[in-house]
DNA sequence: TCGGGAATAGACCAATTGGTCCAGCTGCGA
DNA sequence: TCGCAGCTGGACCAATTGGTCTATTCCCGA
């Protein structure tokens, strides 16, 4: 795989637990989950294999489930900030766009969809399906809410947020074929004009 | 990877090197580049190891290339075909979409888009991602033609093909996560809504 | 009928995979 | 100070990975 070391400053900073939850997440978001070898994760994160087991008894399918969760809080926070200073839904929306394609272009490795790229690794596993599943639901709702907030009639909110987020999974899609962002920027005009 | 085995009354009939990219392509799709090893794909292509490497000296990933260029130009061509029909531009994104959910509903496996699953799998490939950007590329352009065609202005006919590519790139998603495909039929009454 | 290139068959390989197991360390409460 | 649970370190494992290589078979044109 060979790939950019951990930024350990930080990472050596916190739990092995965390440590490992950080640096599996971040490799599966580049690689997928069938990209990366438990042994990447380890040396990502500067742990033994005891630790993960330890602390993650079903090993590898635990780890994602756990890295997909942290992520999915923090795109959720990040939808509820973007909404929160937002004087009407486009602006809110434009503000969370700017913000997912500063994140794309800081991964320099033009990372996919961190939910998909972890958990849809095998259609049998159900529990990462219903997990996936959750997480989109969570966006979602969140999306909905900030549209009630500032001010959206409620029998279109849910649509909208629906909207939106297809919107914003097909442009980070398009985003990291081109390894360019700006189609991710674009979009809250697009979402305008149309 | 345990998986139903290939349909192969058909496949037999076709010659080994098509065999094995129909597997592969089939394959990749459902489980990802990664998610699928080359013993897989010679157990469902029926085939053995000594033919792969005739017929692409590059392994896995010329086998990769091909699938995908395949399955790209049957989904160019489905394109085309929803709109060779089509009154309006409405109305061939309708053809479109419930195509995509039928085949969505054919895959028992709720694949997902088949140009990521195949060519996302390393970052670092810029061969695999220079031909996912061309197939995406292809996608729109064919998109842009149907509106063209269905008398749709100039000047908003490539936006519009984007913005169609974004949502159901999207909607795919969601759709693997829900294991449902409604919400790609559901899709060009949203457009036309909003 | 024969020659020869294309295609097939599969043994074999080093490297890696996810996972198990246990011996030792460490730090905290009693 | 002791004891013990929580955690770490890493040796070890069978299975599988993508890939190489050679022997054989097939098929078509001369």
């Amino acid at each position: 795989m060979t790939d950019t070391p951990a930024p350990s400053a930080l990472a050596k900073a916190l739990p092995t637990k965390d440590r490992l939850i950080r640096a599996a997440g971040r490799l599966f978001r580049t690689h997928g989950y069938h990209g990366v070898g438990l042994n990447d994760i380890l040396a990502a994160a500067d742990a033994p294999k005891g630790s993960l087991y330890h602390h993650f008894p079903n090993g590898k399918s635990d780890l994602a489930l756990a890295a997909a969760t942290l992520t999915s809080d923090e795109i959720l926070r990040a939808i509820a900030a973007s909404f929160a200073g937002a004087a009407d839904f486009h602006s809110g929306v434009t503000h969370f766009c700017h913000k997912a394609a500063k994140a794309f272009d800081l991964s320099e490795h033009w990372d996919g969809c961190p939910i998909a790229a972890t958990l849809f690794a095998d259609p049998h596993n159900t529990a990462f399906l219903d997990h996936a599943n959750r997480c989109y639901a969570g966006w979602i709702a969140e999306v909905e809410e900030g549209a009630l907030r500032v001010g959206m009639p409620p029998d279109v909110a849910r649509r909208k947020a629906e909207h939106v987020f297809m919107l914003i999974e097909g442009a980070w899609h398009l985003a990291r074929a081109r390894r360019d962002s700006q189609v991710l920027r674009d979009l809250p005009d697009m979402l305008a004009e149309i």
